[in-house]
DNA sequence: AAAATTTGGTTTATAAAATAAACTACTTTA
DNA sequence: TAAAGTAGTTTATTTTATAAACCAAATTTT
């Protein structure tokens, strides 16, 4: 009986992004964080942070709500369940591609 | 004294890429493969192979022998010393993304 | 023995992603 | 009030991933 191939699990395209994962790994363990949070903490540039950021809201990975600190612009972002769930996924995947795990 | 940001280590762009990746990891157990054994095992169409495979090669990560097998040809592949530090340079970086690692 | 099909690929075209640069709108400081 | 800074968004460019089309040689079918 000849192996199936197909050992490798699919890696989540929307999580499979450097920035992307970056921010997710950080929202996993904040509750929420913000725009400016984000940007020093993953040293992205901000039109990259935006763009990113949006997506995973499409995706429904996070929440992002747009308000006011004081009298500045403010966007605060957690992570939703269904978020953690696609990341722990996406973490068992990874796993896949990594002999001895 | 505040956190200086960049807790996260960056991804090697060629090896963060799922077939890539999945070639690598093949080819880190077993001593040499073929196009057609990688193809089966990854599922990969042989045209998205044939590509990654020569971006594997010319960064220097593997090996690619281009030969006969019978009358029919054959491109074999294998890992190379360059190709198992990148790899395991990789997976520590992915590491820095997983909280509780 | 031609014609059709399969094998083992490569090349080219297209769609999607990542990223930076430019821009907007407002606020604070000089 | 002009200049500079803050917090972003939009747009344009470059890179990537992927599939589709192609090719040459080998094999099989008629």
């Amino acid at each position: 009986m000849p192996e199936n191939g197909k050992q490798f699990k699919p890696l989540d395209p929307l999580l499979h992004s450097e920035l992307r994962l970056a921010v997710m790994s950080i929202l996993l363990e904040v509750d929420s964080a913000d725009f400016v949070y984000l940007k020093a903490e993953t040293g992205a540039t901000s039109g990259n942070l935006s763009v990113q950021i949006d997506k995973l809201q499409h995706a429904g990975y996070i929440e992002v709500t747009k308000g006011f600190k004081g009298k500045m612009p403010q966007t605060v972002c957690s992570i939703t369940d269904c978020g953690r769930d696609a990341f722990a996924a996406y973490v068992d995947a990874l796993r896949s591609y990594i002999p001895g795990r």
